[in-house]
DNA sequence: TGAGAACGTGAGTTCGCGCTCACATTCTCT
DNA sequence: AGAGAATGTGAGCGCGAACTCACGTTCTCA
């Protein structure tokens, strides 16, 4: 009874020969992703670039789709991890520290590899009609949501549920649009600047209105210490 | 001189037979999309669906990929005219006001139609291969950033063009996040609630920090660059 | 050492896609 | 009316994709 199972399910490698294969498959898909896109991305060319035949690579991912997955699967894997330890250096500092470090790292981490991570996000979608939940989704906002409570209090919104998802969604997603559109703001640190001020405007309790062509009201009790944005009687264009 | 050119450029309607054929197709194909997704909108199958023959396709459209941006060129002129409007409509509001409203209406189009804002959504990757510079994008970042400019001094963002960014794709992703995995907030006033919070403590001035506990001094990784010491008098501009 | 499991092969099958073209029909305009 | 432009038709071509299968090779382990 070697008989293949009806569709989905493939051979999981059992010697280091098949893994060894298994990750040249994988490695060689991202690299077709990263150079020709998605459309490139056949079985056929991916199995001649990872030097195996077509066969070998059925007799592991059950469909193109599955390869794609596979590939997300392996990256998105390394930043969770590193999205973990990243929280776990800034669990004594302040809410402002700590989102200034991560943002900066889940910058750094899609800025290392842009392309990739931009044909990844392209094929989120396609992807979810394979998987209905996605288990990374799910940690990603668990760790925010984790991360959030403690400071729930202080804190404006009152879901926080709603809060990780509108927190984690839109530094994600602001990424991926400077990815493809703005390429140059992912090195800038002014960027990284809007989007923690993005954050922690978000988080902060309301105050009073901006009232139109007034001064703006600076009612703290005292005065920011963050060093005072130079003056300039004219805007940038 | 009739002869077809080359490949892009299509005969135009001239007769309002024609028109109509045209319509049916454009129809036909956010249909499918709607329906059975991007894959499933074959030439044939639309060609089908629109009652005509796939040469009727090609006289008008010179590759799937041009159908499906005719599609997308139909919905987003309608968006980008109601949105018009919407500014109009709240130019004498306050900034809060004025979100509260635009945020609220850009929710009730998409919802209107999800599944059709999903998949456009999902295509618009797809599209920016074969449109190099996206007209759309263009005039909404446009429409945002003079929204924004009365309002400069009070602002907190340096940058109009990066805060119309911002602003812009922040609003924009999110809808489809929650789209795609909380299709239920669309229609919950406090998501909507929540994205204006999300933009109006954006633009505000920076104040004090939340955490009340011992609070290092803010050191932005990277310092103002003439501010050589803490101007303690900084009432600023 | 050898039997059977795991692994690897690649020519070949199937399929449906995007797209064309030679031709038919309908409209416009004098 | 009728010439010519505009519009519409759909069988079919070429192609390359995803995927299979009958068979060879290598490993494992009693």
């Amino acid at each position: 009874m070697t008989s293949s199972t009806p569709l989905p399910p493939r051979r999981k490698p059992r010697q280091s020969r098949a893994q060894a294969t298994c990750d040249a498959i994988i490695t060689a898909t991202a690299q077709i992703l990263v150079r020709d896109g998605y459309d490139a991305a056949s079985t056929n060319h991916v199995a001649r670039v990872a030097g195996v035949s077509v066969g070998s690579v059925y007799q592991y991912f059950s469909s193109k789709e599955a390869l794609v997955m596979a590939v997300m699967d392996r990256y998105r894997a390394e930043g969770l991890t590193d999205l973990e330890e990243g929280f776990a250096r800034v669990s004594g500092a302040t809410l402002r520290e700590a989102l200034q470090l991560l943002i900066r790292q889940l910058l750094a981490t899609k800025a290392a590899n842009p392309r990739l991570h931009q044909v990844l996000a392209e094929q989120l979608p396609r992807m979810r009609q394979l998987q209905q939940v996605d288990p990374y989704a799910v940690r990603m906002l668990r760790m925010v949501r984790t991360f959030l409570e403690p400071h729930a209090r202080t804190l404006r919104p009152r879901s926080l549920d709603m809060a990780a998802f509108i927190i984690f969604n839109t530094v994600e997603s602001l990424t991926h649009a400077a990815l493809a559109d703005r390429p140059e703001y992912l090195a800038r640190e002014d960027f990284a600047d809007e989007l923690c001020a993005l954050v922690i405007g978000y988080l902060q309790p309301e105050r009073e209105e901006v009232k139109r062509g007034g001064r703006p009201p600076v009612r703290a009790p005292r005065p920011a210490p963050v060093a005072a944005r130079k003056a300039r009687s004219s805007r940038k264009r």
